[in-house]
DNA sequence: GCTATCGGATAGTTACACTATCCACATGAA
DNA sequence: TTCATGTGGATAGTGTAACTATCCGATAGC
């Protein structure tokens, strides 16, 4: 297929799709002619991968860039996870980073098998210092239990990638569960937050939702 | 306190004090002359609580703004949640997400009290939507137990806040909580990540985290 | 042959979050 | 009392990021 049909097949504008090949996020077409290139289902599904990427998970360019770089390469899952872990945190100076607060991480995660560079760990204790410097920060038990559910959802993600059979399959579920799975969880815990919140302020609340009836707020 | 005492204290320039100052996210110091202001403890307070939201938090300045109007104001909890909630999520034309993706997080949701045009619920559709054109959309219960995750979370998010006896108090964990949670829970969701990784796949491992002993990588 | 489209290169646009400069006036130590 | 330093407010400039638009000479397919 040539550009224009590729274009209108994932409804990515033909400039951006350019923008995208000189960002090397997406792969230059088979050359049929000194300006003329051939793509395939694969450029398509790539496409609908950086867009994901970008558009869900929030990535910059340059990030997705990493991240698909390492999902190209034959590196091993670990090292995957590494990359796309490295690609949804920001990048803290661990100097920055209160040692009272990071005390507050280990303290909570103890017994956890992890490493003192993680960027999650970083990027937790920067949360807790920012809490601690409003004053918000909790001693009832709130973040052991952020914890607990963190640690459900990391099983429910290893049990994910070891469900797929494939070494190419398991790096991309890493990649996409990693990006994306951040943007769902939010997403869900919105809406549990509603609803929890309706169940304790407005107890015997008649307004269930019914998906299968048209409803209006 | 005068300007340069304001930012000295808060770690944020002059120049950026007078942008928010302009932006209305910072309230103006009391005026003693007609080009001199006073500013006061609250001041400060306030300076942390937008660097969280901003920086930790990453809202735009104007979710920021958005944020802190509904916290000055009167309204009841449950709108300041709405506002929070409004503030962190992006906001999805509700006709760009799939009937099936929204029907799939209706079906993980079954049960809950929530309306229909809640932002998280558009938010988890979408992100169902991508996994369903990258072609990784999970039958083996993944997102089923995202959800069971989210509800214990929003439980002790709204413990948290029952918790706080005084409506300013719980107005501003309110705000706090929904903004930084996503990040404390994205943060130790990849420590748990690494975790659980380890324990799978390198059991015995003698690579115990012990914070008290200084380690290097 | 002729016109639409192609790839590639280059430059321009928009949005955002600051950051810098100017100004007339105020403060406070010498 | 002087005067360097600081002040609030207005305005304009900077840097980055992610596109977006235009131009070009070269096919493609009728």
């Amino acid at each position: 297929m040539k550009m224009a049909e590729l274009s209108t097949v994932s409804a990515v504008a033909v400039a951006t799709i350019k923008f995208y090949l000189r960002e090397r996020l997406l792969p230059a077409g088979e050359r049929t002619s000194p300006n003329q290139a051939d793509y395939t289902e694969q450029h398509v599904r790539r496409l609908r991968l950086i867009r994901g990427l970008l558009d869900v998970g929030g990535l910059s360019v340059a990030e997705a860039h990493r991240v698909l770089d390492a999902l190209d390469s034959e590196q091993p899952l670990q090292q995957i996870f590494g990359v796309a872990q490295a690609a949804v945190s920001e990048h803290i100076d661990p100097a920055s980073v209160p040692a009272s607060a990071l005390a507050r991480v280990d303290s909570v995660t103890d017994g956890w098998l992890v490493s003192p560079d993680n960027p999650g760990r970083l990027a937790a204790a920067q949360v807790i210092a920012s809490l601690e410097a409003i004053g918000h920060l909790s001693a009832r038990g709130w973040v052991e239990r952020y914890a607990a559910a963190a640690l459900l959802i990391a099983e429910a993600d290893l049990d994910e990638i070891d469900a797929i059979p494939d070494r190419e399959g398991k790096a991309e579920t890493v990649v996409v569960g990693t990006v994306l799975g951040d943007a769902l969880f939010s997403g869900l815990r919105r809406t549990a937050q509603e609803h929890v919140s309706a169940l304790r302020y407005q107890p015997g609340s008649a307004a269930h939702h019914h998906p299968s009836l048209a409803e209006s707020p």
